[in-house]
DNA sequence: TTACAAATTAATAATAATTACTTATTTAGT
DNA sequence: ACTAAATAAGTAATTATTATTAATTTGTAA
């Protein structure tokens, strides 16, 4: 049986979104891997995102000037993208905010899956 | 002096927003008033949308399949996006939830502005 | 009313992020 | 090495949104 998950370049852009904090996006990926991976394409880029994406590795965090942003890091926390630079930056909540979440009733809802919350401002360099 | 906001077609896409609580795209109201207003044209919604966003008169609450969605309600207040159908239902959250937003001390960020909070999950329907 | 300048619009073209497709390459098991 | 499945490159297509441009509408004042 073929093992999973076993193509260079897909551990390539996972590693690289584990390894950092800026919450890339698909193009800062690409150009990121193009020195190491010269021939890397950017479909291939999209592409593996969304695979990791669906898999649970990976996440959307927030879309900034038209660009999707992912995050490896899997554990409940939140985002603060400043409105002048577009830099996203990681807010760890307290735990009641996520039992909040978790036991929302929302009108009309059959299921609550999961919460995304983004703050939005100026960050200390802007 | 020339008085703002004297544009009936404006008016109507305000209005369109006010009465209903269904979080429309640009596409959405598009359709709702071509009936009304046979020449109205596509481009027109969105310029409109912007500006009316600018002011502070409307909200894009979200982004559901690709698609920005708006919202006039503006007191303070949060959404459910529903998977399977794309829906969008208000969700009023509890005070404490804004006070701890207007709280959050982020590390990094100079100011918080705003915080945009969405549940995801699937609706009574679907 | 008529004229006029600013605001608004329709219609169209342009952008740009993302996705789909098609063919070639890579991978893992035999 | 051989083979079939997975993956990728390269390119074309999609699609929401924005920009442009010329025409129309609006408010004001002569």
């Amino acid at each position: 049986m073929r093992t999973q998950n076993y193509s260079r370049k897909r551990q390539a852009i996972y590693e690289l979104l584990l390894s950092t904090d800026s919450h890339p996006s698909a193009e800062w990926i690409y150009n990121s891997l193009k020195q190491r991976y010269p021939d890397l394409s950017l479909g291939t880029v999209y592409r593996n995102l969304k695979l990791l994406e669906s898999n649970g590795s990976v996440k959307s965090v927030a879309v900034v000037e038209g660009c999707e942003r992912y995050d490896a890091r899997m554990s409940p926390h939140s985002h603060f993208v400043c409105r002048g630079c577009g830099r996203v930056l990681d807010v760890f909540f307290p735990e009641e905010l996520d039992d909040f979440a978790q036991r929302a009733m929302i009108n009309g809802a059959k299921s609550v899956e999961s919460f995304n919350l983004i703050f939005y401002g100026k960050c200390s360099e802007c």
